[in-house]
DNA sequence: ATGCAACCTTGATTTAAATCAAGTCTGGCG
DNA sequence: CGCCAGACTTGATTTAAATCAAGGTTGCAT
């Protein structure tokens, strides 16, 4: 399976998994690990069956493009391991960056022809493919599956206010703060070992994505977590993993209280 | 009918039409002007007839709160007249405008038990409040109904990335620019009567309702607009209506493309 | 008609974050 | 093991938009 960024999840190579027997098929999303985190768990055992079999998994190495703004909205995707980024670009190049979709969320939603927005992995990401005439079939053969969607894009647009309030309102340090709040969040939900892991924010993007994410520079967010990281707040773990000292400091700082 | 701002869309006074004849009610949805523009649209003649039972109609006057910030999602209401604004405030005050719903769009989803957001009316508003249980048994009743609103909050969630980009990474010309646009387009797929009404933009909000909403602040938005209207971009018409004298070169302007 | 309050505009000055400019760190590869 | 490219950090300077500060308009209530 080798790395292959810029390859689109639409073509075959580029470490797809292609469909095995139909008898593994029908299992995989019966003992799919992150299932009751996810849309899926709106599915009884024969709902199951027929997801396994309205879908195809894929297994996508970092820096994937698996939905291109623009291209025909062929397809919905529901992420099972790793971190997708989703954004929006002007025709110069600045970039804003949506939303990160970890396990257990979907993207792909579109009442358009074509995707209004881009979609890439930040890390190693599986995630299960949907065509649309299959997707809209389960939509109206599973009523609780339609509610389930429902609830969810519900909950985006929400997180999606959450995020507006952020850009046009939040200072640099209270955007850091928030977003450093949010990874944590993250890594709760998405955490399958419960480790001692208290207060670990996984954090795999990088700098760039954190920028275009907050709408600030990468120097400003660099800065902001060098900060941080001085007054105690924060600290290093592993690579892409931040430990979080004062959840509370970082709370008041960003809902916008002051704390000097 | 009184003009009382700061009313809630709950209580009985400050401009509620009580539920009139049993007939009339029943007509309600089939005669309404906005019918399909709006959600209703997939319902046919009996399904008319169950949301015109499960909705009361409201006439609210500018500046009343519809639904507050942080108390129970009890309903779930249709715009149709006028204009509504939704946002999210931080403790200090800071407010962010995250949308104007006007005639045809709904407002008041919510997944959690409270309502993550605050909605208030801009001008007189006409809508239509669904309590909760309500639009549950309408959902499972009516999947037409149901089908058409999880297209309408995906729609939602486009126009919220789309604007996720104006306010991380659009300068205050763009932001402006990109503003007169869609305003141009709500006016034109709101008005009613076809009118010569060509290149117009329904501006009922004020100043501070713009900065909000576009993360800028009122001196800012007071200025530019002075200079589009300077460059002939843009004249005043009668009042919360500007003329949009050159739609290529403000879409040249809000995509970034520079212009000077 | 007049007064006033809310809304809007314009100008001067400040500032938070961007930009410009060097480095430093890190991890994968030969 | 050490090199290199990409990622990150830190410092100096600039700038777009905020803030501070007056006025000017508008339309409603008396």
């Amino acid at each position: 399976m080798t790395s292959s960024p810029q390859t689109s999840a639409f073509a075959p190579a580029g470490g797809a998994v292609h469909a095995p027997k139909a008898d593994i098929d029908v299992m995989r999303c019966l003992v799919c690990d992150i299932r009751n985190k996810s849309l899926c768990n709106s599915m009884d055992e024969e709902g199951l069956a027929a997801l396994a079999h309205s879908s195809r998994q894929l297994l996508l190495p970092p820096g994937t493009t698996i939905v291109e703004e623009g291209e025909p909205a062929l397809a919905f995707f529901n992420v099972t391991r790793g971190t997708v980024k989703l954004f929006k670009s002007l025709p110069d190049g600045r970039r804003q960056i949506t939303g990160f979709a970890d396990a257990g969320q979907f993207l792909g939603l579109s009442t358009a022809q074509t995707y209004s927005f881009g979609a890439e992995t930040v890390d190693n990401v599986r995630l299960c493919r949907f065509l649309r005439p299959q997707l809209e079939t389960l939509l109206s053969d599973y009523p609780t599956f339609e509610r389930r969607l429902l609830a969810a894009v519900t909950d985006k647009l929400a997180e999606a206010q959450e995020q507006m309030l952020l850009l046009g309102r939040k200072t640099a340090r209270e955007k850091v703060a928030s977003f450093l709040l949010d990874r944590m969040k993250a890594f709760h939900l998405t955490a399958n070992r419960r480790q001692e892991a208290e207060n670990m924010a996984s954090v795999p993007m990088t700098r760039v994505d954190i920028a275009d994410y907050l709408g600030l520079t990468i120097e400003t967010v660099s800065r902001t977590i060098s900060a941080f990281r001085r007054s105690l707040l924060i600290a290093s773990a592993e690579n892409h993993r931040i430990r979080i000292l004062s959840v509370a400091t970082l709370l008041n700082i960003a809902s916008g209280q002051k704390t000097d």
